[in-house]
DNA sequence: TTGAACTTTCAGAATAAATTGAAACACGCA
DNA sequence: TGCGTGTTTCAATTTATTCTGAAAGTTCAA
């Protein structure tokens, strides 16, 4: 289940082929565009943005060519208000940006290059849209009940307080994941992997015992580790 | 829009207040479990899990309880099939483990209850999911055409030798990502944040100027083991 | 081997998400 | 102001995903 899925767009090359300084390599070059965009689309589902908004990014990044929402809909064969959606979101995204050619007065898109720069991009963006709002709903949510101020019949098995726990586990591993986050978006050239080589594989780990749960103060930094796919 | 969205969940309650040790907090505790199994489930669907998988995951880490599938149905109202199906790709991601009750012949789930351990596991298997799989396209892709072996005629501008700088550069972005995630994966205790303390804030970046494209060769160590989610 | 107790599967139904296309909207210019 | 060019919006539709529930499959004790 690769590319042979959305056959229209992995063949609706045809007319496209256009001129490329050298006519010969044309074609194959173009073919492995149409690939790179159908792949890069797939993992765009999975990442929860839209198919079609990731294939835009991808064409416009694997291209290079700054192109216009008719340039848009006609490579992607798809419909002009799905183009222009699709393109308003990339830019939001802070991935794709708006350019201007002179004597013309379309507005055109063109990717951001340099992949590092896309991925701080992006990693903002998460922290965001999921990260951010995870944390505050935990915090809400942990609010719902109290602490409960006397300390329990029996200081065993209170059930509110293993609930408290349990939340508070998870704000900590929460806001490491925001600082790392944070840490690599702030971070200049290929951040992560100046910072990955650092460590050997022997730095890792610590106890870590009682989650820290309140609410700020300065802490980790590193790498986003699983976290952004 | 927050728990408001699925009414069903957020006040299934109802009968489900169970006995607990002292009967008193019990209700405002269910309504905040219920509360975090919503929010769970939203975050499941951004990050590409079914909100019900994720639901179920969020019942069985905040309550702490083994539980058997009848159970799950009961609290999630959710049917047999679907309960089934979401326990076992739970177990599938290794983030929750069948128990068995002595003199019950059912089966039970219980969740991981380490956050970090349950970290690891999930970015264990985006490693396997999607990082891999990502890379293996990469390859193919940029393998459909030849470096040319001709150094173009005028040596600036070959697009086809543009196209293949771009894929390298994403290869390197993405083996970046995946060594990092493994190091997380093979990290104990709160390996993240503990890497992260130890970098300063210094270390990040490094010039990395012209992209280090020159990746080639070493087909990187992924598993194209052909299957995919 | 039988059958009660559980679990898994899967076709169809229900639900959610993405896409289209045409109308409404901006903008700059003669 | 009125017009040509280009962009955005959104209700209706199409497409994809998830869920249900009953049937089929397992397992084990007797």
């Amino acid at each position: 289940m690769d590319a042979a899925d959305r056959p229209h767009h992995t063949f609706a090359v045809g007319s496209t082929a256009r001129d490329n300084s050298t006519g010969r390599e044309a074609r194959p070059l173009v073919e492995a565009q149409d690939r790179f965009v159908a792949a890069w689309g797939q993992m765009g589902s999975v990442w929860g943005i839209s198919r079609t908004m990731a294939e835009v990014h991808a064409l416009l990044y694997i291209t290079g060519e700054p192109m216009c929402t008719d340039d848009v809909m006609e490579r992607l064969r798809i419909s002009r208000g799905n183009a222009s959606m699709s393109l308003r979101a990339l830019v939001d995204w802070g991935i794709v940006a708006r350019a201007n050619k002179r004597g013309d007065r379309k507005e055109y898109f063109r990717a951001e290059q340099d992949v590092w720069t896309m991925a701080r991009a992006i990693v903002r963006q998460r922290i965001k849209r999921e990260i951010d709002p995870m944390l505050a709903g935990l915090y809400e949510i942990r609010d719902m009940t109290r602490p409960d101020a006397k300390p329990a019949r029996r200081t065993d098995r209170d059930p509110v307080a293993e609930h408290h726990r349990r939340l508070d586990a998870l704000v900590d591993l929460t806001i490491t994941l925001q600082r790392a986050s944070q840490m690599f978006v702030s971070s200049k050239g290929s951040g992560l992997r100046a910072a990955a080589s650092m460590l050997g594989s022997a730095v890792f780990d610590q106890p870590s015992k009682g989650a820290s749960t309140t609410r700020s103060g300065p802490r980790a930094r590193s790498e986003p580790g699983g976290e952004n796919p």
